[in-house]
RNA sequence: GGGCGAUUAGCUCAGUGGGAGAGCGCUUCCUUGACACGGAAGAGGUCACUGGUUCAAUCCCAGUAUCGCCCACCA
């Protein structure tokens, strides 16, 4: 780009694209292991091999590629490394799907084998459109670093793993009531079930008859098939004389016992609950504690399997079919329906979930969650916000053990050999695999326990790799607080666990959801899912990496709309044509002789090293939402409405003066593109490169803030701004057109420091120097001169008289109010002296605004 | 059933124990030698409600209302 040729307008499409893969081809994203430079990591959180882009990870990513340029650019060696997550569930259900409807075949049709090859073939096609989408946000990863979780070196992670906490004694396997998608077909943990209140029925039901019969109600009638017991409170006298007996359970013929058990409230409902092991959790622990049997009445497509009227119905079916019959028999006492309860659902398909009585392996929590507590509790690894730590507390303390085999086929298989005497091992990755007659456990893992390594595998562990050494543990983990439970969690337990106590990273800084522009989640039923791809295309990724980080305030949501990108673009534009104008007027950066500098210069340089003070601090805790309003309104109300336009009068008159000005410009620009960069990286990288005609800003240092404050100029130039903000609001209510030339005098300027800023003040209100025949018809009183205007005939008298009264009114309440204060014995004997002080000063300001605008006000003409 | 958060301009949101802010939208004027993706001047708010603490409350405390989120094995 040269002086000569730059459009008017930034338009982002024809940069970016060649930037990015120049960045890329250059290497600049790439880490070193072997640098002495402090490390800084951060390891991306894998996205879903089946996913794309949606504005959560825009958010997320322009969060951690802003974090990592700046840590870069202060000289740290930087790591950013991608990569994506099998998501087993997903993916297996994608290419399912995808099977069914391109060769009308189930995955059993082409067995285990096959069918991952198949997965994996959908991988390598039609896998990680996500990865070629973070291209276009600008993302800054390593690239040559990437990562799957189902990769040799990771799945070698996952044995490690997995064998050091089954020879610990902390995986294990056994029977137990666990939540399964009969869809799916597999197992899922706790937190893979949604609830919901869904509307069902609350039925009544007698069992028994007579004074032998006791009324149990549930809102699963189906599942009576299966009851073992009925179960009530000990201390409840309603039913003592029942315990101990037996009750006919209707439709089976079956008797079964009635037991005492504290589980049971007396408050709800009848009193008496009746049990069924195989298909509730509750029902699983009440029978254990009082030796029933498990009687498994459904299979694990949810049909019911007991013999009678009811096998081979789906259980909503044989839900109301049950109930028709107990109701033929006279044994429904009553019905609530609809009755609204919490029903989990799959959070995969949204199927009802079964709990389900199988045997499944499992993680001892205990001692794992033990730790992940603590190295919060201790300062080791630090919440952010703050606020949201307790929800942190609150699940890991409280945690069940973990389910983690899943009765799929895409994912870890579990590495457990099962022998022919009913022997077990469990084989570790360079161990080989137990000979004829043994087989593999055919389960595969939860998803994210191989995500939980992700912070270590990703580096190399088991091996102590120099990438392990450099950039473990990883300096911060950014990412949503809706997947603390899920993620965060699992990586802190496994994390300490398997690197001797040393935690992931150090720091979690947690984000909030994009939501739409009435604040509303988007989500695909609401239609208002907007993708980020479409903004990039019209407004430029830095428009929407710039809006997403001026809406981030740590923790909480944002809502995001066009408008707000429009605005962002528009911002990128007035950086694009405040350099423009910069370039255009010989700017360039070099070394700045101090005592030739004007007032204006000294302000803006006051200005500038202030907000880059400020931003730093905004950074360094994480608000992104402040550090780009900090930046924008120095740009745009600062920079570009009073530097630049103060500038024109030193540079129009040329020699030293423009020589200065432009050099000030340079320096201005220079630190703010580059401050700018990690947050807006296409604009500035060519703004700047621009500018300087240097290779790249990517690598360019962080702008430090120097000492600069200049609170004489500050003063100045706020005195200037009213003056002009003064004349102008005069001219506006005075119907003169903008351009229109007034002359005027600006009597007592002389020897003030506005002396200095009579040009640029004139040259900002189009004010001429009176002529001979100079006339004042209207003067205005302010920051100590008067500024006499000679608006070649009458004013519109009634217009000033409407803006001064407006005015006067203003000051006399200031007065009034002043006044009570200062009036008052308590205020003045107790608030601190520099409030009062302050007080005083505003009434003192109320006191000369009232002469003043009384002055004025009795000098206007009669109005005709 | 617990827990957390929110309630500030038309909309979306910052904010602070001592004069209410931003972006967008709105009104008026302006193709001024960087930019109309722009410039200038404006209008607009009992800071949800009720009490309390304080010299002083939008901010701290208590309660109320409404909304939202998370957690939870009451059938």
């Amino acid at each position: 780009m040269t002086t000569t040729d730059i459009a008017t307008q930034y338009t982002p499409a024809d940069v970016e694209g060649p930037v990015y893969e120049r960045w890329v081809e250059a290497g600049l994203f790439e880490a070193d292991d072997t640098s002495d430079k402090p490390p800084y990591c951060i390891v991306i959180p894998p996205p879903n091999v089946t996913g794309s882009l949606h504005m959560g990870h825009a958010l997320e990513h322009t969060l951690m590629d802003t974090l990592t340029r700046r840590r870069r650019m202060q000289g740290y060696e930087t790591l950013w490394l991608p990569g994506m997550d099998h998501a087993g569930i997903a993916t297996q259900n994608v290419v399912e799907r995808q099977l069914a409807k391109t060769e009308g075949k189930s995955r059993h049709d082409l067995g285990r084998e096959a069918f991952v090859a198949k997965v994996w073939e959908w991988k390598e096609s039609s896998g990680g459109t996500i990865l070629s989408q973070m291209r276009r946000l600008g993302d800054g990863v390593a690239w040559s670093r990437e990562r799957f979780t189902m990769d040799e070196g990771l799945s070698r992670a996952v044995q490690t793993i997995f064998k050091k906490l089954y020879d610990d004694g902390l995986i294990y396997r056994a029977e137990r009531i666990i939540n399964w998608c009969p869809r799916c077909l597999t197992a899922l943990s706790d937190i893979e079930v949604e609830y919901a209140d869904d509307e069902g029925e609350l039925v009544s039901i007698r069992y028994g008859d007579g004074d032998n019969s006791i009324v149990v109600a549930t809102t699963r009638a189906e599942t009576m098939l299966g009851d073992t017991a009925v179960a009530v409170h000990p201390d409840d006298e309603r039913y003592t004389h029942l315990v101990g007996t037996e009750v006919e359970l209707p439709l089976t013929g079956r008797r079964i016992p009635i037991v005492a058990d504290l589980h049971v409230d007396p408050e709800f409902g009848t009193g008496a609950v009746k049990v069924t092991p195989a298909h509730d959790p509750n029902d699983f622990e009440i029978g254990r504690r009082h030796g029933l049997p498990s009687l498994t009445v459904l299979d694990q497509r949810g049909i019911v399997t007991a013999p009678g009227p009811f096998e081979g119905l789906d259980r909503f079916e044989a839900r109301p079919a049950v109930v028709a019959a107990l109701r033929e028999e006279g044994r429904i006492v009553a019905e609530k329906r609809p009755y609204v309860h919490a029903v989990g659902h799959c959070s995969r398909c949204e199927t009802v979930v079964e709990p389900r009585l199988s045997l499944q392996w499992f993680v001892d929590t205990g001692p794992l969650a033990q730790a992940a507590g603590d190295a919060v509790r201790d300062g080791r690894v630090r919440i952010h916000p703050e606020s949201l730590s307790k929800r942190y507390f609150d699940w890991v303390d409280n945690m069940h053990d973990w389910c983690i085999s899943r009765q799929l086929w895409w994912g870890h298989r579990i590495p457990v050999w099962y022998g022919p005497d009913g022997e077990v091992r469990c084989v570790g990755p360079d161990e080989e695999p137990p000979g004829d007659g043994w087989t593999q456990d055919p389960d595969v893992l939860d998803t994210w326990f191989s995500s939980g390594l992700w912070p270590f595998s990703t580096l190399g562990w088991p091996d102590r790799t120099p990438a392990l050494e450099k950039f473990y543990p990883t300096s911060v983990l950014v990412t949503g607080y809706d997947i603390l439970f899920f993620w965060v969690a699992r990586m802190m337990m496994f994390g300490l666990y398997a690197m001797d106590g040393v935690p992931p990273f150090r720091t979690v800084a947690l984000h909030g959801l994009v939501r739409d522009q009435f604040g509303k989640k988007m989500s695909k039923s609401h239609g208002n899912v907007i993708d980020p791809l479409e903004w990039i295309d019209t407004y430029g990724a830095d428009a929407l990496r710039f809006s997403l980080a001026r809406g981030a305030n740590p923790g909480s949501d944002q809502s995001i709309s066009a408008d707000w990108v429009q605005g962002s673009r528009n911002f990128t534009n007035k950086l694009w044509n405040a350099t423009r104008f910069a370039l255009l007027n010989g700017a360039r950066v070099g070394e700045l002789q101090d005592e030739e500098l004007s007032t204006a210069d000294r302000w803006i340089l006051s200005r500038l090293h202030a907000t880059l003070a400020e931003v730093d601090a905004y950074l360094d805790d994480f608000q992104f939402g402040r550090a780009a309003e900090a930046l924008y309104h120095f740009a745009w109300d600062e920079f570009c409405d009073w530097y630049v336009e103060l500038a024109k009068a030193p540079l129009a008159a040329g020699g030293d003066a423009a020589d200065r000005t432009a050099l000030v410009l340079g320096h201005v620009l220079d630190r703010l593109l580059r401050v700018l960069h990690p947050m807006v990286p296409f604009v500035t990288e060519t703004l700047w490169t621009a500018l300087t005609g240097a290779e790249t800003v990517v690598t360019a240092p962080w702008p430090v803030p120097e000492d600069r404050a200049d609170p004489a100029a500050e003063a100045a130039i706020a005195a200037v701004q009213a003056v002009v903000t003064e004349v102008r609001r005069f001219r506006s209510d005075q119907g003169l057109k903008p351009g229109q030339k007034v002359a005027a005098r600006l009597a007592g300027i002389d020897g003030t420091p506005l002396a200095e800023h009579e040009p640029a003040v004139r040259l900002l209100t189009r004010l001429t120097d009176p002529s001979p025949s100079f006339a004042p018809t209207a003067s205005l009183p302010v920051r100590g001169l008067v500024v006499e205007l000679d608006t070649s005939g009458a004013i519109d008298v009634a217009a000033e008289r409407k803006r001064l009264e407006k005015d006067l009114a203003a000051a006399r309440k200031e007065k009034e109010q002043a006044e009570a204060k200062l009036g008052n014995a308590a205020f003045t004997a107790k608030a601190p002296e520099p409030v009062v002080e302050k007080i005083r000063g505003r009434l003192a300001t109320a006191d000369a605004d009232i002469a003043r605008l009384t002055v004025q006000l009795e000098a206007l003409p009669v109005s005709s």
